[in-house]
DNA sequence: ACCTGAACACCGTTCAAGT
DNA sequence: ACCTGAACACCGTTCAAGT
């Protein structure tokens, strides 16, 4: 049985746990980009300051703010057939991410998902294993199918971003000045590129790289 | 013949070709982070404020900059071979991109990159053609091309920023919690990811999706 | 036409002081 | 132990004034 620790001096006013639900509240609201120290502070009515007391700075609150998210995602079923559970997987992660791209900003950095999302992982490399790769092999693929996973769910926040500030102007811009002679498919495309880009292909990809890269 | 329209008023003292000068040199040297107006400013030898005569605003000179560095990527020799064809261009734009990966984080929006990087996508997407896609298809594979380039480039260019700052301490936290029940294979290559990470997996991924996306 | 200084409304973070 | 206020060293951008 543990033993409660004697607590001396002021009592706490905010908690860890305060400040890592109002830090997700705010950017389920306003993005990542609005979560400062003083914006937060504000949400859990105290000051920027003590804030510091309870997270290291600002890239240790998006840090924990992560393990909450990734925490509470879903584990799906999947498919028994190694490959279709690679594809389930895959499809089952770009859809947990891709209501919070802020998550792939945050972990760029590493080719691995946060403590609480180590199942994506374990799954896909584990389907590749069952498929006949070795396990060095199931890293590379699950590092590529991670790859491709970041690049589509950050490209497709940063495409919906700039559409809700009524950009879509450079792209215009890109194909207004195209010459036809040096670039004939992208010509030929032309203003059905918007329509062509609007399609959800991330499936298709994963597909296409379980057939390449499986046995 | 192009008559010089007669110019009034005061001098320039700077020029937009100084301020893109300028701002290479800066993000080139110190991320493109570090590019702030007043720096910038410094670094012509002029105030922040004068910068926004040339430029509309900080998003409107990273335009101007990513194009200026489009121009000068290289347009290799590719192989006639129309699946070995785009392998070789995504390679080739994976090695263009991998020295700047602030281009990335700058274009992400878009599919498409900036008006002097065309021939990439032009490139890619005639090979798929001639190697039997629709144009439709073309377009989806340049797309799913380009976010696993995005996603890769990206994702490398931060682990290199973090391992610049003494960090991965986090996979080792994340290596460290692991339950061995729940993960088994982490578990197994534990210690070795690290290793197994490092190697280089684009050109295996693009080769996959090659194999998985043309006839 | 081009540049400047001052100002506005922000940041993250530190530090000494209060309770 | 926890919180606060003031301060430091920054941001991007606007605006009125100068040359």
């Amino acid at each position: 049985m543990a033993v409660m620790p004697t607590r001396t001096g002021r009592p706490p006013k905010i908690s860890k746990a305060d400040i890592v639900a109002a830090a997700h509240r705010v950017v389920e609201t306003d993005g990542v980009a609005a979560l400062t120290m003083r914006r937060l502070a504000k949400e859990v009515g105290s000051t920027a300051m003590a804030l510091y007391h309870h997270v290291r700075d600002r890239e240790g609150l998006l840090l924990l703010l992560l393990d909450e998210h990734a925490a509470a995602l879903p584990r799906p079923e999947l498919p028994e057939e190694p490959r279709e559970r690679v594809v389930a997987a895959a499809v089952a992660l770009r859809e947990a991410l891709s209501g919070y791209p802020w998550v792939v900003d945050v972990l760029r950095a590493d080719d691995l998902l946060s403590v609480g999302a180590l199942w994506y992982p374990e799954q896909i490399i584990d389907a590749a294993v069952r498929a006949g790769t070795s396990i060095e092999e199931a890293v590379d693929v699950y590092r590529i199918i991670w790859h491709y996973t970041a690049g589509e769910v950050g490209g497709r926040a940063a495409a919906r971003g700039r559409r809700e500030e009524g950009g879509g102007t450079y792209r215009e811009q890109v194909f207004g000045e195209l010459d036809a002679a040096e670039f004939p498919r992208l010509s030929e495309v032309g203003a059905r590129w918007e329509e062509l880009t609007a399609r959800d292909t991330y499936a298709k990809g994963v597909r296409a790289l379980v057939r390449g890269l499986l046995p």
